[in-house]
DNA sequence: TAGATTGTTAATCGATTAACAATC
DNA sequence: TAGATTGTTAATCGATTAACAATC
């Protein structure tokens, strides 16, 4: 692997290249090559052979790239190749679906707590989980040194709920929120607002 | 508005300043400059500047922009300043979390119809919802004139769907499916697949 | 007037693409 | 050998930033 500083944009289409890949395994494919792959992803072929090749040399010439070697070298350099435990803040719909997700474990990560601080929530069930009071939820998040949070809580609560969390330690955000976080730099914040992602596309509609 | 073809990386980063705009809104705001903005949503002020003037001179100098204006301006070019009906595909926990949010009234969208293959599923309220039988998806959206889709069915099923929902006359597709839609280039996609972004962070952990 | 901030230009920086030698 | 495809270079293309005149 390239010690050199790799560009987040390239980061970002790594995990991709890697779904597109784990789904390629799963039909019972065993190469690849980058024109196929682009197919697939969208992205040229020349751009998916650059992005790779920044890492190592993984391909064959002729024959392309072994679909299982690819996709564990991603892992690797993705650190995916590994369990990650999840915490979901906000016991709300989105957090029961976020909790109950199956889909998170064959790509390195498994949800382990879920907090609220509304008391008809406190002890419920969702699935196989207990809402924890988030009362004590620095203390829980700092006790299983877990450094990812989604993040579900409403906009109002999101900035002071994700202070706390970084404060326990956590260094990764999947903010559901429809809020922009103000983080330290050392902090990792993604979004997902399912408004903002409508609103890029209605520009282009009729 | 400038009739030139503006990057679609830079109409991706408006809905981000509506956003801003809109809770500078709420807390009674009534002005603000690029820099303040910046401090917001992370983007440098000389690049929001530079975005904005895309499209019109909307701001003085000396004072910034006035908040309500610049919103109003932005949800215009965004064709936000109407309600949008979208259809959700999908009755699973995702889709009832989704048909249930509140937070798309105001942003310019409106969750009309909800659908499932699953005979447990169909005919069951879901909020204000009753879940509609997909084998009348294609006719009913078609009929209600429903241009854009949150997609929220299993992977396995994304894409016969999505064929199904371009047939019945829709734009643009908000897939929650953990998978890449082939889709011509008249229809407008964007993913949401929480796996990818987390997995767009853990490179830069430990 | 003095201070602040826009809109825009030119310079810089970075990302993408095209092309091809190397080689499986 | 012939065909295919990588990894990489150089060229192109596009996006970001810095700077500042204009002006509120």
């Amino acid at each position: 692997m390239n010690a050199d500083k790799v560009p987040d944009i390239i980061i970002g289409r790594l995990p991709v290249y890697l779904r597109a890949l784990q789904r390629m395994a799963e039909k019972g494919m065993s190469t690849t090559s980058s024109q196929e792959l682009s197919a697939h992803v969208g992205i040229s072929a020349a751009q998916i052979r650059k992005d790779i090749s920044q890492f190592g040399e993984f391909g064959k010439q002729g024959t392309g790239y072994s679909i299982l070697f690819l996709a564990d070298r991603l892992r690797e350099i993705l650190k995916v190749n590994r369990m990650w435990d999840v915490a979901v803040v906000g016991a709300g719909e989105l957090g029961h679906a976020l909790s109950r997700y199956q889909g998170f474990t064959d790509r390195g990560f498994c949800v382990v707590m879920l907090f609220d601080n509304d008391p008809f929530k406190i002890g419920r069930n969702v699935g196989e989980f207990v809402v924890e009071d988030s009362a004590n939820m620095v203390e829980r998040i700092r006790g299983a040194n877990i450094k990812i949070v989604m993040l579900t809580v409403p906009a109002a609560a999101a900035q002071a709920v994700a202070d706390k969390l970084i404060q326990a330690g956590v260094k990764a955000i999947l903010n559901y929120a429809p809020i922009s976080l103000n983080v330290p730099d050392t902090i990792h914040v993604q979004h997902i607002d399912p408004a903002i992602h409508l609103q890029r596309m209605t520009y282009y509609l009729t």
